[in-house]
DNA sequence: CGGCACGTTGACGCTAATCAAGGGGAGTGG
DNA sequence: CCACTCCCCTTGATTAGCGTCAACGTGCCG
């Protein structure tokens, strides 16, 4: 199952090719510059498998170059709750300025990353209004996105929070236009919602099939199919 | 009432007397610096006054001088979370690369905050490595917070919710050492906390409740009492 | 005095968790 | 090839946690 969900689709970059305007991209120009070069390091992991743990120092921050990947925190006792969805272009850069990691970070799909060096990248940054603006934007990003999660688990009912994750996830992948009965490629399990939203995959269960039922949207095998992007909308962005 | 609470305590910062350390400092220190002046201005709210509003373009951030704010969110239909709790000494720089905010902020206290050129912050981080650090650090502590916030609102019960926010402000205020029955001046409201940890007041005043007939902690009138700061512990930290 | 905001308490209901059983597909080993 | 296991999903029955509604007390203020 784990292999089935990673070989069909590539999962590949959006941002890489084009590489204008992505932190992302400048860094990966970034260690030919002869001034400032970001040694950097590529890296591959298996579904399932975690690249960071909590607690642990890390001193380089990382980008996604393929696949998807999770922010998470695991309790003690095995709850658990999703932070944030990583997708070809992201940048976790949360461990530049922390000295050891409150969350983990795991494999969702066949995973590449490339690791740059903390001080390198700082360095970079330092001189390069560019950068920092790059850098705070890519911060700025990561921040809106987990307030929203906030936003949803502490006020939204299960199917407004799923709703919201399958649309903001819909919108980053697929580049803001969705077309109704258009298929997307999508790794993520009921368990991973689940734990993204706050719910159990057994409620994940009862609201996609509700949703389904409805004629709304459909997750089937990694391939996600919205049939009715205006109920998708209506449903999950009450602003 | 609200004017009741602004008046007892004083709310001031801890970090602006001693300084370093603090990139709330370093900022305003730096307005007389000549390379890099930080336009800075000071600025005065009453409690629940609404400071800097959703979707509006800010060209400044600002740290709390004196007083409690809160970070939130509210919905159309009137849901609200509060993402974060804002103490002297703290500051708010997600709108520096923020073209719009995606959260409100209002006062809870009387608060005196200065807000900053978000123009001239850039400019002087920039050239400035304790600076960026400084700055970094910031945003580190701003994404751990929030981070724990998501995983309270997500898998943790409405006592541990509670306290865990209970316990995290305690620290911050008073430096990490509570003795019992000591006495910590605290604004907050049970709305306040309702919308902080995804409750509703009512049932936050009957967690308050439990936690009081069990002798381990009261709050009543703006002041926080903790009985048994063992126990609060050990409902608070699962970690 | 009346009005209002805050907190408290009780009765009731709904949302989502828990417990449990079973189906289907994929991989494994005989 | 089939039996077996494992993981993922589904569905039903029951329960718990928290929300909703409502009433009331208190302190403050006009």
């Amino acid at each position: 199952m784990a292999l089935k969900r990673q070989q069909k689709p590539e999962w590949l970059c959006r941002k890489c090719p084009s590489g204008r305007g992505s932190l992302c991209g400048a860094l990966m120009r970034g260690e030919t510059e002869e001034q400032c070069p970001v040694r950097q390091i590529s890296h591959s992991a298996a579904p399932d498998e975690v690249i960071y743990s909590r607690q642990a120092p890390a001193d380089d921050v990382f980008a996604v170059c393929q696949g998807w990947a999770l922010r998470f925190v695991q309790l003690s006792d095995g709850r658990r709750q999703n932070l944030a969805v990583l997708l070809p272009g992201d940048l976790c850069i949360a461990a530049l300025f922390h000295e050891r990691l409150h969350f983990s970070v795991e494999a969702i799909t066949e995973l590449r990353i490339t690791r740059f060096s903390c001080a390198d990248v700082k360095k970079r940054v330092l001189g390069n209004a560019r950068m920092l603006e790059l850098l705070g934007k890519a911060c700025a990003a990561e921040q809106r996105d987990i307030d929203e999660r906030a936003v949803d688990l502490g006020r939204r009912t299960a199917e407004e929070r799923v709703m919201g994750l399958m649309l903001s996830l819909v919108n980053r992948i697929s580049g803001h236009r969705l077309l109704p009965n258009q298929h997307h490629a999508f790794p993520l399990l009921q368990r991973h919602i689940a734990d993204l939203t706050g719910l159990t995959h057994v409620h994940v269960s009862r609201v996609m099939a509700e949703f389904r039922n409805a004629g709304i949207m459909t997750l089937s095998k990694g391939l996600l199919t919205i049939a009715n992007p205006t109920e998708v909308e209506k449903i999950a962005r009450l602003t």
